[in-house]
DNA sequence: CTTGTAAGCGGAGACATCTCCGGTTATCCT
DNA sequence: AGGATAACCGGAGATGTCTCCGCTTACAAG
């Protein structure tokens, strides 16, 4: 095993015990939501599944939500590195205007695996939602958006944009109007290209 | 007091102190609101307040949702009668176009003044997010689309719409990036200039 | 190795939502 | 008026989230 290095930011660093209560909590989790679903996910069951207390999960994760979004953070930083620094047509290189489409598709693609934990995500505290990846997200498409588009009100049509990808519309979307992914993506096209 | 006339319709009617208790039970809850925010809204403690028994609220009301749902329900009917049968520029009578953006704007009134309430109701199950009130305000502006933007997919359209009004973004809108709710309105006002 | 201490741990318990069911009562019908 | 009966009522309890705090332990410094 590789010792842990002390790096020089500031958080105090994770102690081993902590950071194998915060592997195996992960573990746990993931083989319950496999096997019943994200809405049953309970966090008394997970802890005692894992052999922890339950405050150990609620210190490591701070509630429901932050748990549920250790489930899709390896998604998360995968997109993130996509079109930050991956190839076009998702990455730099791209016209915008392009950009914007394969982002947006990659998100819906997200969303549409991992719907169940999104939509658990998008129900649980509406401060947690609009924060981390909802920022960087809308940073990223606000200035792409900029670009396309100059004279626009940037920051507000990345908003409108990233509304409809709700999970808990697409949920609906699917369930309720037997839409396909690739009909919302289309959808998204005919918006993008009206705009 | 007037005898409640037996109406033709199936549901089997609502007997008295039933609805005497569903009636108490709103007034009770609405006063807790105001004085404590609707996040506090305790549903054990509505029932002590009104004098009934948790389970007559839940029989009443459903769930938590459903009691929230019914705060807000004269708000809904007063809209849905102005876009309905109302005068113009909501009303028929205007241009699509015009209908669809005094629509918009009305809803964003309506959730900027009850947005503690609207943002209860859509971390509440998911299901109910989308029934009743949603369907009619898609089918309206699905209707208003397609005659203003013939060709289109005027159902996904409806949808791309009203995401941008959910009470949660707006929340984050006026609450961290402080805007006011002229500024969303002109936002949503520029969106619709580009379609 | 010893030791100081901050980080971590567990689980009891506060508090919420929601279900269930035996007893009660309003309302309809005769 | 006098049932019959379907609707209604209350509240105990199942289950879940999250907090709190006294005890324990990893780990770095001496």
């Amino acid at each position: 095993m590789t010792r842990e290095l002390p790096i020089a930011g500031q958080p105090p660093a994770e102690r081993a015990d902590a950071a194998r209560n915060r592997q195996r909590i992960i573990e746990v989790a993931t083989r319950m939501v496999e096997a019943n679903g994200a809405a049953n996910l309970s966090l008394d069951e997970v802890a005692r599944e894992a052999n922890v207390g339950v405050g150990t999960v609620y210190r490591r994760f701070g509630d429901r939500s932050g748990l549920i979004y250790a489930l899709i953070d390896a998604g998360e930083r995968a997109l993130q590195e996509a079109f930050m620094t991956g190839p076009p047509p998702i990455g730099p290189g791209a016209p915008p205007a392009e950009r914007i489409r394969a982002f947006l598709h990659a998100l819906v693609d997200r969303k549409v695996a991992q719907q169940e934990l999104f939509v658990l995500l998008e129900m649980g505290s509406s401060k947690a939602r609009f924060s981390g990846p909802y920022m960087v997200h809308h940073t990223h498409l606000a200035t792409l958006l900029a670009e396309a588009r100059p004279g626009a009100d940037a920051r507000f049509l990345a908003d409108a944009l990233l509304a409809p990808l709700s999970a808990c519309l697409i949920g609906y979307q699917q369930a309720e109007r037997g839409m396909s992914a690739e009909q919302i993506k289309s959808g998204l096209d005919d918006l993008l290209r009206l705009l």
